[in-house]
DNA sequence: GACATCGATGTTTTT
DNA sequence: CATCGATGTC
């Protein structure tokens, strides 16, 4: 959990024990190029023009990438002032600055390696006036300044849900989260509120275009910018301000980008005015160097677009292309799988993986038959694996496509005593009263913050409620203050519409954020929070409550404290932070162990990074997204279905298709030594049974590499039959009794099946025209997944009563 | 303004 | 099945 705080602060220090340079290798590049294979040697040393290392799976890129870092000293001259490396997670930075460190030593310290997000966060607070500027052309009234908060995908969602309100849209039309996703995908492609507004077409992009507009506005006047406009704002500043873009390329000679392939537009521009171009005058261009393999490309769905990597060769053409297809981490046999599969995907870059570590064991193959089935197949093959020596706990994971999918897993393996442990889920920053309490903590540091003034008003409640929360936000509106200078009138004299007893209330929450402030001027962030959970009585409610979850959310907040206080303790030791550059971009804008500080690491770092780094002695659980970049020497991949795997909504898509098929890609290429694939006939989904076919991915991975220890031919009787169990047959019972069995209203003589086919063209009353994607079940209990357009994917039952008909 | 109940709705998620 | 949002009632 606290390896949470183990990160540079701020990035540019970063001192640490164990990080001597091993004894003069640093300056022998002949040593450095050594234990590199003659790829990632060439990717290494290559020099004068951009460089894009094509890296498979486990071929060694954060080698070369460190190793290059480290050549470019040793025998190219560079200083460590010139670097600066670009990565996506924080565990990826801090593992790179690592061995960096390890391999030139403390010199490593003036670099820049960290992730986009903070390297922008860098940027902006310390051009802050300068943004200011640019934003006084585009929104009314900015306040940005340098202490501005960041706004997660949470925070975002809450904001267009006040601004769709306000603009009184039609919840049900524009759900609040096509809006925010539309606004997102707008910035990450640069767009402006003019740009969107110009270009709307139909309806839905007029309406976001209005969001949009309003939005951003509103983020401006709450000093506050979203994750996207940390990209955004950086690229419009640059391109605005062609004498900063000039001093950030003055200083960094050397970029390099990892996981290149997951970039989105808004980045790939990034990258572009840091490295500067020929004609972008007074500086020659930087050396670029990116690293990414389009093969493990699974974020699309995020914006990340394969075209940058793939185009790469064509936005620079001097560009020198090396592909590493060496693996150092699997047996041939799952790299041969690995291969097969991805080869089903068109218009890519082949790339062969091959590996010097022997055939190894056949993939296993195993087919369930339900979920329960599966977990008490993989629990039992552990069970063996570990008996017999072969592997410990810590060596395995359990892969699966969905979070809903652990908990057969987790149900088995704890009536087996199998210590486990699940990544992912929902993460501890994301729990509501951690983020109640960060909403208090933000206010405090940023009291223009509207979202989180609006979370914490009524939170524990103290009778500020919809009513007058209305009345103060039509103020604002009206007179074009912020919330919360109409909350402080409020609170004062009073407001038109307001009654008293809110009114009271009102001033005794301002009151009582006075008072915290005063906490926050003298004691450490810890402190706060514990004298912010007393006064305000959350804990208070939370230990008088008797839900036994409450118990966990102290514990939780108890857990948030320990965290901040290893914060204040840490302090970075700032002493040099670079001393001697002129220009000084490494300093730091807040400063150390501020609350702003403090709330600016728990944004951009949220704990993603308490990965592996194993805790000992645990079975590993996590979806197929968090596997990417791990590996283990055994894989369980499990729910191999069509319609589970690849995804039910990417099945109509080609190119979500591809997408899931890299997916499977990244999952294969995790393993090390065994490779187990499972799939089940049939699957509890959302209470109601379903059978599924075999995954399409399955049947790509060549029989030869494959053992079946269980294949559908031997499964012990196929039981068509509608299982007397409950929720089987449930609509022969019709509408007996059971109120809450969901469409128990239809009567048993509606339940005349409608017959479709995979690719019918249908008509709904409702939905209006749309394409079968595919179809489950028999007879009565047939459901068709309908893909609706506009309207949306929707998963029918295919009974009389539907007003659907065939076309 | 606070609470209860009903029903619609369900991927993946580095920051 | 579980959670969340939109309703309706005290």
């Amino acid at each position: 959990m606290s390896t949470l705080f183990d990160l540079p602060h701020g990035g540019s220090s970063w001192p640490q024990e164990s990080s001597e340079p091993r004894a003069g290798r640093e300056h022998d590049p002949d040593q450095l190029l050594a234990d590199l294979n003659p790829q990632q040697r060439e990717a290494v040393v290559h020099g004068g023009s951009p460089l894009l290392v094509v890296a498979g799976a486990g071929s060694g890129k954060t080698k070369v990438l460190t190793h290059r870092i480290a050549y470019l000293l040793a025998a190219r001259g560079a200083h460590p002032g010139e670097i600066m490396a670009i990565t996506f997670t924080n565990k990826a930075a801090v593992e790179m600055k690592e061995r960096v460190t390890d391999l030139v030593g403390p010199r490593a310290r003036s670099m820049w390696v960290s992730t986009f997000h903070s390297m922008c966060v860098r940027v902006l607070r310390r051009e802050a006036e300068t943004v200011r500027e640019l934003l006084a052309g585009t929104s009314s009234d900015p306040r940005l300044n340098s202490n501005f908060s960041i706004y997660d995908a949470d925070d975002a969602k809450r904001m267009v849900t006040l601004v769709a309100r306000d603009l009184e849209l039609d919840s049900k039309r524009y759900p609040v989260r096509t809006l925010a996703a539309e606004v997102s995908n707008l910035k990450n492609e640069l767009l402006t509120p003019a740009d969107a507004a110009e270009r709307a077409g139909n309806d839905l992009e007029r309406k976001v275009a209005d969001v949009y507009a309003s939005y951003q506005r509103r983020l401006a006047d709450s000093n506050a910018l979203d994750f996207d406009d940390l990209i955004m704002r950086t690229v419009q500043l640059l391109r605005a301000y062609p004498e900063v873009a000039e001093h950030y390329r003055r200083r960094f000679r050397h970029v390099m980008v990892d996981e290149y392939q997951d970039t989105n537009h808004a980045q790939y521009a990034l990258v572009r005015e840091l490295v500067g171009t020929r004609d972008s005058g007074g500086v020659e261009p930087a050396e670029l160097c990116v690293v990414g393999d389009a093969d493990q490309s699974i974020y699309a769905f995020r914006g990340a677009t394969i075209r940058n990597i793939e185009e790469f060769e064509r936005d620079y053409p001097q560009a020198r292309t090396i592909l590493l297809e060496q693996n150092y981490r699997s047996t041939q046999t799952i790299l041969s799988a690995a291969n097969a599969v991805i080869r089903g995907n068109t218009g890519r870059r082949d790339k062969r993986l091959w590996s010097e570590a022997g055939e190894g064991e056949p993939v296993v193959g195993y087919v369930a038959d339900n979920e329960h089935d599966e977990a008490a197949f993989v629990a039992g093959e552990i069970d063996r694996l570990v008996d017999d020596g072969e592997a410990t706990f810590n060596d395995i994971a359990v892969f699966y496509r969905t979070n809903n999918q652990s908990r057969v897993f987790e149900e088995v393996f704890i009536r087996r005593g199998l210590p486990y442990r699940v990544i992912g889920g929902v993460r501890f920053y994301e729990r509501r009263e951690v983020r109640d309490v960060l909403a208090y903590l933000r206010v405090l540091d940023n009291p223009e913050d509207t979202v989180n003034l609006r979370r914490i008003l009524n939170v524990p409640k103290r009778g500020i409620g919809d009513r007058a929360q209305a009345v103060v936000s039509v103020y604002a509106e009206q007179e074009r203050i912020s919330f919360a200078a109409a909350l402080r009138r409020a609170a004062g004299e009073g407001l038109p519409g307001l009654n008293t007893r809110a009114q009271r209330a009102i001033s005794g929450f301002v009151a009582l954020l006075d008072e915290l402030r005063e906490a926050v001027a003298q004691s450490d962030v810890a402190d706060v929070i514990e004298t912010l959970l007393e006064r305000t009585g959350y804990r208070g409610e939370l230990e008088a409550s008797d839900d036994p979850q409450d118990a966990g959310r102290v514990e939780n907040l108890t857990e948030l404290i320990t965290v901040a206080r290893e914060f204040s303790e840490m302090r970075a030791p700032s002493e040099e932070t670079s001393a001697g550059e002129s220009e000084d971009v490494d300093a730091a804008v807040l400063p150390d162990g501020s609350l702003s500080a403090f709330l600016e690491r728990v944004s951009l770092v949220a704990d993603a990074d308490s990965l592996p780094d194993s805790e000992e002695g645990m079975i590993t659980l996590m979806t197929l997204h968090t596997a990417k970049g791990l590996e283990f020497p055994v894989v369980f991949s499990t729910g191999w279905e069509d319609g589970v795997f690849p995804h039910m909504r990417a099945l109509g898509e080609p190119a979500e298709l591809a997408e899931e098929r890299r997916l499977a890609y990244v999952g294969i290429t995790r393993a090390r030594r065994r490779l187990y694939l499972s799939r089940a006939l049939m699957r509890s989904a959302w209470g109601q049974p379903m059978t599924n076919p075999a995954s399409r991915f399955l049947g790509e991975v060549p029989e030869d590499l494959l053992r079946w220890r269980r294949s559908e031919a031997e499964r012990s009787a196929p039981q068509v039959r509608s299982s007397g169990s409950r929720g089987g047959g449930g609509f022969d019972r019709g509408s007996g009794g059971a109120g809450n069995g969901r469409s128990s209203a239809q009567s048993f003589k509606d339940s005349v099946a409608i017959k479709l086919a995979v690719g019918d063209r249908v008509n709904h009353d409702k939905y209006g025209l749309g394409t079968v994607l595919t179809t489950e079940g028999e007879g009565a209990r047939a459901t068709a997944t309908i893909d609706f357009g506009a309207s949306g994917t929707v998963r029918l039952m295919l009974i009389g009563s539907v007003p659907l008909t065939k076309l």
